[in-house]
RNA sequence: GUGGCUAUAGCUCAGUUUGGUUAGAGCGCCAGGUUGUGGCCCUGGAGGCCGUGGGUUCAAGUCCCACUAGCCACCCCA
């Protein structure tokens, strides 16, 4: 066979491209409402940004990045999520400079060498915001007011938001202490990954889906008895702004997200209609990561929403499969070098025109105009271009009208083409 | 990264069990049925290294192995 496309990497065809612009454009005017203004950052960072924000133990980091080191010797990696990389332009722009917050947005591709199926790509796309420089629960509910907007502009449905919150640095040791004493006496029952993840990450253990696992999280103690008061009065504010905002919501304690850098409020969109894939966005509060990345304490918050996940989720609309205003059926070698130069000045009007180069049958010429979808078809042959009249056929009645081909710009305008 | 299923025309799929002439269908495409009129209908036509490479055999789309890719589950996430 031909060289083929990377695996895991997709080509976006034609008929797919309609819904992609419609969801990019639905974003963009949606997030623009919302006071978010766009930036685009490299595909590219050093890995070290990664390593240090997503945290080294992460699945992301430690198994699925595509790192290799450049003609210098450094080591680069094409970013796997968006946020590390707003960050780092947050800091190195000192865009921090002016007061906040700054709602930040971007939307492109990722990479993540997993093992591909649908709605899983190894590159794939994300529309993604980010809050910096805002603690309030205020910033929270906006986000996910504007996340749960969009889906429904976009018209997708059968989605959930499921909410949790993972505490702060301040309560979360005791909760994480809690479940190592809780589960330390239960080792045996949990699977190998467990018992690792005990020591590096005990919240995940909760999040398993191996049945021995999930039958001792049953009794382990829950996350939302240990927030300290103020992660308890931030969460109840956030949700309270929700439910004032007819945004509806669950709440999983043991909803955990895979990035070191969560605190606080942490959520996904899910969804039953990708079978294993059930994530169609998610994100919460970083309240530590621009610190810990070498810039002033700014607490922050963001979500992405996965591209392909949406577009599986849509239908397609009738309106993408716009065809031409006007066909120019020409016959013979005179009318269709009229037709060449009528469809360049009408094209300059704005209007879309096409017409065979080839010279075929008039009924060769109809067929292509039918699959086309062109709206109208003009027939040229010699006798109207020496009258200076032309029949103009509407192809969704299959009336026509004799038009004077000085008219045309006129009358198709009128049309509102 | 692990396990399972799959790969035949542009698309969706028969044919593989029990190896044996020119590999089929539907849709799509092209042309004709109308000296210059699309969609529906009728007729005809084009289009296939049967994913790639190797092996078994007198003979492989069919059996065996490897590779590649897709799908499903795990893992994890968008």
């Amino acid at each position: 066979m031909a060289i083929q496309a990377v695996r895991g990497m997709k080509d976006l065809l034609p008929p797919e491209a309609p819904k992609w612009r419609f969801i990019e454009a639905t974003a963009r005017e949606v997030f623009g409402s919302f006071g978010f203004s766009e930036i685009r950052t490299p595909i590219l960072e050093r890995t070290e940004l990664f390593a240090r924000s997503i945290g080294e133990e992460t699945d992301i980091v430690s198994k699925e990045m595509y790192t290799f080191e450049d003609r210098s010797g450094d080591s680069l990696t094409m970013r796997p999520e968006a946020t590390a990389g707003v960050v780092r332009a947050f800091l190195e722009n000192k865009l921090y400079a002016v007061p906040g917050p700054h709602k930040l947005c971007t939307i492109g591709p990722m990479f993540r060498h997993e093992r591909p199926q649908k709605g899983r790509l190894r590159q794939f796309h994300q529309l993604d915001c980010e809050i910096l420089d805002d603690a309030g629960p205020q910033g929270d509910a906006e986000l996910l007011v504007m996340a749960a907007h969009l889906l429904e502009r976009l018209g997708v449905r059968q989605v959930t938001l499921v909410l949790n919150s993972l505490g702060c640095p301040e309560c979360r040791p005791v909760f994480k202490q809690q479940l190592q004493d809780y589960f330390a006496g239960r080792q045996g029952g949990l699977c190998e990954d467990c018992r690792r993840r005990l020591a590096t990450n005990p919240l995940r253990v909760l999040d398993c889906k191996q049945e021995g696992c999930k039958e001792i999280s049953l009794g382990a103690p829950l996350i939302s008895g240990s927030w300290c008061e103020s992660c308890g009065e931030h969460f109840d504010q956030v949700k309270r702004l929700l439910t004032q905002s007819s945004v509806t919501f669950e709440t999983d304690p043991k909803l955990v997200r895979g990035l070191d850098y969560y605190t606080r409020t942490a959520f996904e969109f899910k969804t039953t209609q990708l079978g294993a894939q059930d994530a169609v966005g998610g994100g919460g509060r970083y309240d530590g990561l621009v610190e810990a990345l070498g810039g002033p304490a700014t607490p922050a918050i963001g979500f992405a929403l996965g591209v392909e996940r949406l577009a599986l989720l849509l239908e397609d609309r009738p309106e993408w499969q716009q065809g031409p205003s006007l066909f120019i059926a020409a016959l013979g070698d005179e009318p269709r070098d009229w037709a060449f130069g009528a469809a360049q000045e009408l094209r300059r009007a704005g209007i879309w025109v096409e017409m065979s180069a080839a010279a075929t049958s008039l009924k060769a010429q109809m067929r292509r105009a039918n699959k086309l979808g062109a709206s109208r078809v003009l027939i040229v042959g010699g006798e109207e271009l020496k009258a200076g009249i032309a029949p103009l056929k509407d192809m969704a009645n299959g009336e026509q009208e004799d038009l004077p081909l000085d008219q045309i710009v006129d009358r198709l305008k009128a049309a509102g083409a």
